[in-house]
DNA sequence: TTAATAAAGGATAATTTTATCCGATATTAT
DNA sequence: ATAATATCGGATAAAATTATCCTTTATTAA
């Protein structure tokens, strides 16, 4: 890489860190998906779900196992297969599940400046602060079902794509 | 990678996704060194600050660079040289400024689900939700100065490490 | 003015995360 | 049974993040 190209890379190049790893993201616009479709008694594809939420279908395909192994999902081989959910277990799935299954607990155990040992007893500088914030996240997640996932997008699936 | 390993490595290690990055991390402990001891007087290197806050040490000083370059800490070369940060700004210094040179602005900015063009009028499923969560975080990050994540810590070190 | 010191910066390596490819396995329909 | 279909799983590749090494540059003190 030339000095220039570093230079302006360092420069406007940051981290790209977001809230959720991107399997994570990934596995939750596809479960929304999968869900909105199974309220219509329908199967569908990893073809079909990689499109409609525009991401890598290959990468998808692997989050979708990881979801079936944690029984978020059902898989269904061979022809007419694909994944679906059950529909009474729409509304009992929740987003914590899903983030769970895919990023483990980091979100909600992990300490905001990534000390091993940080508790109550002996904390970082911001861990009160920290834990606030964290207990409006997991409890946001732990709180939002599927099923409320899918209700607004019913009039149109723009939404989980771009 | 043998087949067990493999296995077990899925089983077992879930994606390590953390609030901020390990850049951020540092970045934040390190900079909360450099004001503890800046309010004491004292000028601090790289080799002591990677000690005190148990950070691999090159990779903390590109993390100091780049908050140098920010103006949020101060770098003298030479012998006696080492970082700082003026009195006066320890207390105008929050922690968003820091996390925003590091990680740059996703935290506030991007879209929980990672769509691109994800905002109010063209919501995805969970936006209002997540900006609430957002708001909160920004508003800590923003209200939390250097000069009180030093408070804590003038009994003892022990909870920038570890 | 020289030697020593410490940050700056370039190059590169290791690790983790993201992504793709392809053969194996299971299931359905003919 | 067989062919077609679709997920599963292993191997591997690409990209991003984290980490290290080493040379250069600036500064201080002797």
């Amino acid at each position: 890489m030339s000095e220039l190209k570093l230079a302006l890379y360092l420069l406007l190049n940051p981290n790209q860190h977001e809230m959720f790893s991107k399997a994570c993201e990934y596995g939750i616009r596809a479960s929304t998906y999968i869900a909105l479709q199974s309220l219509d008694g329908k199967r569908t594809g990893l073809r079909d779900i990689a499109k409609k939420i525009d991401s890598p279908e290959a990468f998808t395909a692997k989050i979708l196992q990881q979801l079936s192994r944690n029984r978020i999902i059902d898989s269904v081989k061979g022809p007419s297969g694909g994944f679906q959910i059950e529909k009474e277990q729409i509304d009992k799935i929740t987003l914590g599940q899903i983030v769970y299954a895919i990023d483990g607990d980091n979100i909600y155990v992990g300490c905001g400046l990534g000390l091993k040992e940080c508790n109550a007893d002996k904390p970082c500088p911001v861990h009160d602060k920290f834990v606030a914030i964290r207990d409006g996240l997991k409890e946001m997640l732990e709180n939002t079902s599927l099923y409320e996932m899918t209700a607004g997008l019913e009039v149109g699936l723009t939404y989980l794509k771009r």
